[in-house]
DNA sequence: GTAAAGCCTCACGCTACGTGAGGATCAAGG
DNA sequence: CCTTGATCCTCACGTAGCGTGAGGCTTTAC
């Protein structure tokens, strides 16, 4: 156990620091030895090692370089607000990862259920999920998760033809005028409203999302799904399931 | 709503992107623009506006622009073991931030507790908070935050008193080699005990660790705390303890 | 005395751009 | 045709915290 001062080499050993990081406190400013040797190697005295070990406890809290600098210098800004704005952003930064892990188990999620290899489905499913953010709350999502593994697969296909069986039919009613009252049209609208129903679970909130959703990406969907029901479609249905 | 080709303003604008975003993309070839006027301003077609909405979704799962220029150029590496890497690294941050936070947290405090202001006091206790943490599991720190919450300061504040009045009477008896099991030595033996008790709240498991920590760091902490027990003062006071 | 180890000072590299600097080009109006 | 403002171009430095050499002195140990 030799006496300070130490050398760079001797400090680095002591504290785990690396030789590099000490030459880069003394550039920065924020440890630069009492010593110099005359030939220019650094000595570290016992005020120095001092320091660099409240340096490093500061670190450790993931305080930066800059505002250890500024709370051991200057004695200007408070701890304890040093620390409650740290925590603050330290906050941050977890929930803005927790959602991001959130996004990339759903991703996961997806993947397996559709079995894609290729980055472009891999793009289009982020971008579904992107723009479903958008209109659907957290817990919504959450309700449409659990149900897309509950029915499965092979009803989920099912689900997405009779959709696309249903969609153009219901145009065709529309286009010939057909009153909506009129019991081909209902009968239609009875199928929507099943479909729709297993689709949100009964919340209504839901099909509400889904309208909204409809409404503003209605070009962007139809170049990605095919038909899509467009809002002069929900309004006949709406009209049709009065009769029901 | 003018047709592509566009120029770099443009699709920035329409993107969300900077300017200096797509220079940045261009210049790491992860978007280079199809095509080039004459006099060098880019211009970016359909295909590019594409790949950018991939390159937009990838990046809002936190992919990094290397990746994700792996991603769309070469199909060497699977999407979904991106994916369950990048959400790998992802979790890992997040308990790194976490147990930060926590510790902020406790940080914070103990600067209410002790009133705080200098930072010398700040580096003190996370250090001290830091060699705990060598010793202790994190139940047991849980246990001991708790305790000292309920205890209140005067009482913490009377125990250390106490600890000052004890260490020094063992000391006193040991190196007057005075019997273990004689009547005075038991009887501070008993005190000893109703403090570990106190401290422990019943955990043997916590005054093993005190036990520990004392031994591993007795030098450390004799500087800080003044007296200190030994590991032999552990000995001589189990020995005791034998004859309550 | 010599070789190995340790020290020194540059200086580039990493992430994903932000922010000018200095100059060419484009679109619209006089 | 000329001007003017908007847009475009290409450098190039700055960010946080060092890692990792390069090239050249000093110290230490045999």
């Amino acid at each position: 156990m030799k006496a300070p001062p130490w050398k760079v080499g001797e400090l680095a050993k002591r504290t785990g620091m690396s030789v590099r990081a000490l030459h880069h406190y003394d550039e920065i400013g924020l440890l630069q030895p009492a010593l110099r040797t005359p030939t220019g190697h650094r000595l570290y005295d016992a005020s120095d090692i001092q320091r660099l070990q409240q340096i490093q406890s500061l670190r450790l809290m993931g305080i930066s370089l800059d505002e250890v600098k500024r709370l051991l210098d200057g004695a200007a800004v408070s701890p304890r607000q040093v620390i409650d704005m740290h925590l603050a952003r330290v906050h941050e930064q977890i929930t803005a990862h927790a959602r991001l892990a959130e996004r990339l188990t759903a991703l996961a999620l997806h993947l397996d259920a559709a079995a894609i290899g290729s980055v472009d489905d891999l793009c289009l499913i982020i971008e579904a999920m992107t723009t479903m953010e958008k209109y659907f709350t957290h817990d919504q999502l959450a309700v449409l998760r659990e149900r897309q593994t509950s029915v499965g697969d092979t009803r989920i296909q099912a689900v997405q033809d009779e959709w696309a069986e249903l969609i153009p039919a219901m145009q065709r009613a529309m286009d010939g005028a057909v009153d909506p009252a009129s019991p081909d049209v209902v009968a239609l609208a009875r199928r929507w409203k099943a479909l729709v129903d297993e689709f949100t679970g009964g919340d209504s909130g839901i099909g509400k999302a889904v309208m909204t959703m409809y409404e503003h990406e209605g070009a962007a969907l139809k170049e990605k799904l095919g038909n899509v029901p467009t809002p002069a479609m929900f309004a006949y249905v709406g009209r049709a399931m009065k009769h029901l």
